[in-house]
DNA sequence: CGGCGTTTTGATGCCAATCAAAGTTTGTGG
DNA sequence: CCACAAACTTTGATTGGCATCAAAACGCCG
């Protein structure tokens, strides 16, 4: 895969909006959301007097399983994985977060899973008992939260399916074409930004990380992906979206 | 699929026209729970006024993936799977509900799983609009339905790492344990009911139905476990805690 | 440049899937 | 109540996909 294609960096080299401009200065200054004068339709809305921004370092952690649940938080910029872990250190990465993706949100009294920052991230940060005092007072953050809690449990249940049933190509193909819609791709093509390591994919796939790599090595060759700077580009989605289907079985 | 079904649309309106004949000699009385004087700390004990009873029968199903969410449900009697397919045929079980679980409140506007009565079944079935209406005014109930989603969620976590990390073994083992607990075994001992076919064990462990046969001979063999009538009896629960752990690596 | 962590690539092995068939249970109809 | 069909379960033989072991190549940062 080492082809190292020569026009590994044209003009559009920003994309990774998760990763651009991370570490600036961190204020602690009581956020308010891009102003918009809109009426506050999102129930979320009303956390945000008591959002506070914090800047975190890669590799740290928000929260380890078994804290006390105190926080939640918004990313604004930056990368997260939430992992669980055994007593045999084998790890399984629930969710990668980025931009705008809350978290912590999912938890009784402590947390059952560890935050950590995949990169350099600044999030917003909301005290869990001004989150859950205004829940209990106000009937549409509290069906807002409940539906956040409900798209995770969605998405938990599709990860089942994948981790359950499906091929090491498809589990691998899922998950670019997943981070490229997420990563506000447009029409699926493009470059998509990959700022965790094999070893996180592996991980999060059920996988090891040399299937991650050969897998990718040979969607690099049918064309269907190419490798980019730190990430990759999707040059051909619908055979990306084919892939494993194919070798499977 | 067979052909029992009666016919019958009963007083009270059917979830689904598509599919209505689910229930036949459904009594409609308006339930109340075990009568007891105790205050409604509970708060899904405010939903009791509008549920009704209803029977299903083995096989059929309560709701569809894709269908526009009417009901939720409480298990009086019987056991319920949720179900995702995808085009293949491909099966995932997500979980098994047992008497006294709650089930089809984790959808937004749609079902995304099915869920069927995996034996004759009995439930307690609440009007979403109502559910939903009450939340909304009443905070107590509102925080209870996120703890139930929270439950979930975590539940679905576990599984994550189950089916991405864990060996055939330790997933059958885990499987028994868990089904042990929940039917308020006593001390972890003692008989289980496996009101499942192999099937849906291998289609919710993400194994073959040949595997689970075989795991679960291996552990008859070593004595943790004996057949039973309809389930197994745990001989040794710590031999079946410690089971895939040894025969992993 | 040189050390170190990550990624890639190759060789080999093993667990679980697949293929196949016998044995058992369940349900149905005579 | 028995006979038969269908579904489910068990067991065996074989294959294959992914893990494991191993080492080279690459990229990063001091």
């Amino acid at each position: 895969m080492q082809a190292r294609q020569a026009q590994a960096t044209p003009a559009n080299r920003l994309p990774d909006g998760a990763r651009a401009a991370i570490g600036n200065g961190l204020r602690t200054t009581p956020t308010t959301r891009p102003a918009d004068g809109q009426a506050p339709q999102d129930g979320l809305d009303l956390l945000d007097q008591f959002g506070t921004r914090r800047a975190v370092r890669r590799g740290h952690e928000f929260y380890a399983a078994g804290d006390p649940a105190r926080f939640c938080y918004r990313i604004v910029s930056g990368c997260v994985r939430t992992v669980g872990l055994d007593e045999d250190g084998r790890r399984q990465i629930a969710e990668f977060l980025l931009p705008g993706d809350l978290f912590g949100f999912d938890a009784l009294d402590t947390h059952h899973l560890t935050a950590e920052a995949l990169t350099d991230t600044v999030v917003v940060c909301y005290p869990r008992r001004a989150v859950e005092a205004l829940a209990e007072q106000n009937g549409a953050l509290a069906r807002r939260l409940r539906d956040l809690t409900l798209r995770s449990l969605r998405r938990a249940h599709e990860k089942m399916f994948l981790l359950g049933r499906k091929s090491a190509g498809e589990r691998v193909a899922a998950f670019l074409l997943e981070m490229a819609r997420r990563g506000a791709a447009q029409d699926g093509q493009g470059p998509v930004a990959l700022p965790m390591t094999r070893a996180d994919m592996a991980d999060h796939l059920g996988l090891t990380i040399e299937t991650v790599s050969r897998t990718m090595a040979r969607l690099c060759r049918t064309g269907a992906i190419a490798p980019t700077r730190c990430g990759i580009e999707i040059r051909d989605p619908a055979a990306l979206a084919r892939f494993g289907a194919v070798t499977r079985h």
